[in-house]
DNA sequence: GTAATAGTGTCTTTAAGACACTATTAC
DNA sequence: GTAATAGTGTCTTAAAGACACTATTAC
């Protein structure tokens, strides 16, 4: 039995939520977009084929933000070469400043490796059941956005609180009021913690945060009017 | 490379939570205990052998219960054997009337099949990283009793408010106030609901429920005095 | 001054936490 | 009646939700 790991890199540009997608340059699939990943080698572990697929298909140096094993995908039929099991990984991306990193990855699986935003467009060009895994995945972000502060993997290391809420609104596709976010922001001890240095852009000045010590929001940051309660519980993946 | 499902599952008995075993028959690690579990066959997901596993090492059908996917294990060092990942389970059981299902189960692997209360002593005991294993499913039980209705499948398809809040107490290692627990398992939509039934047992009779359609308790069930705001992730597992 | 953005305070509502008594059964 | 267990109500406190104005900068 074959074993792999893919990728699910969120990130967001332009206002959107983007993912780290390669074009597939051989069958099955060629020409369609699938997930970076790859198969795992002798002596090395799930994580590292992870780090290392990500930065040979797209050129993402994953030592910037954490990877968050998600689940691992075993459908027998899942890829028509064989038998593939598949464990996925979440990693958030800052707001990367070039365009993406393109062609200039060597890699004779990848054609070329690009970010798209997601929409329902893009659901149905993806590759194996690639579709379901990223379905899966915006399932967890958005959980995590409640309950951890990787918001702010979202962010560089430093941000202001309107670009936090920002990351928030983007993810849970709603506007959020700024003081009452404010409020629970700082309230939430080690959630953020002040830099000290102040952003000017062509307003007031706003105070520059990081991240805190905490790994959980305590009470959770709750989406406005989604009464959940009912809800489907998602990848069938056991909280942290 | 090889690929096992393992199961964690999980009841409580004589007032503890106790967790299923095997005594392995076989180097390595012959005479230790270990989780139950086993190498995936061709045509089968990561379920179905752990369904399969559970069965005949164990006797258990898991035809009553749900599986959930917690985390795939992958160091390269992790079996002695060679390379074998494994993808673990997490069930929950009932309160079984059988002391367990023992030695009937012919399996060459497997010595024998008991219930073991999950202590310090034992967490030495295990075989392979079962202990690590074991130690993040607890981890990941006592975050999803908070966030889902979890608890009511450690109990039949009827159970008293009174059993389901010992279940928390026992899992959490605290005693929770009757009426706030009666309060908050009522008020939280979707989570219990009446059977119409009653049960009586050397007092006043207690009305019966069964466990509601929600899958989420919102806003969570906290245990008390423990502000885990700083606390570790856990297992690693992004929240379902 | 004007435009743009950041930052803050109060009232109301909801739910948790603490806490003690009454109700129904078996014996 | 007594023992055992189930069930309930109130006060206080913490935090979310709704809502409008002031502060600081660039131009």
């Amino acid at each position: 039995m074959k074993v792999t790991a893919d990728l699910v890199v969120l990130t967001i540009r332009e206002h959107t939520l983007q993912v780290a997608l390669v074009e597939r340059a051989k069958a099955p699939f060629a020409g369609m977009l699938a997930l970076p990943g790859g198969f795992v080698r002798p002596g090395e572990d799930l994580e590292t084929t992870a780090r290392r697929e990500l930065r040979e298909e797209t050129g993402l140096d994953s030592g910037t933000f954490p990877l968050r094993q998600l689940k691992t995908y075993s459908a027998p039929e899942r890829d028509p070469r064989g038998r593939v099991i598949t464990t996925v990984f979440l990693a958030i991306a800052p707001n990367l400043p070039q365009t993406q990193t393109p062609s200039e990855v060597k890699n004779n699986d990848v054609r070329r490796a690009t970010w798209v935003t997601i929409d329902d467009r893009l659901m149905r060009q993806l590759a194996f059941d690639h579709r379901q895994i990223l379905e899966d995945a915006r399932h967890a972000a958005r959980n995590l956005l409640e309950h951890t502060p990787i918001a702010t993997d979202f962010c560089g290391p430093q941000f202001t609180i309107t670009e936090l809420r920002t990351v928030y609104e983007i993810i849970w596709g709603t506007p959020l009021d700024a003081r009452n976010f404010h409020r629970k922001a700082l309230h939430t001890s080690g959630f953020i913690e002040p830099t000290g240095q102040n952003q000017t852009s062509g307003g007031r000045p706003a105070r520059l945060y990081r991240v805190g010590p905490a790994k959980r929001i305590h009470p959770p940051l709750v989406p406005p009017c989604v009464d959940e309660k009912h809800s489907n519980d998602g990848p069938g993946q056991a909280a942290s």
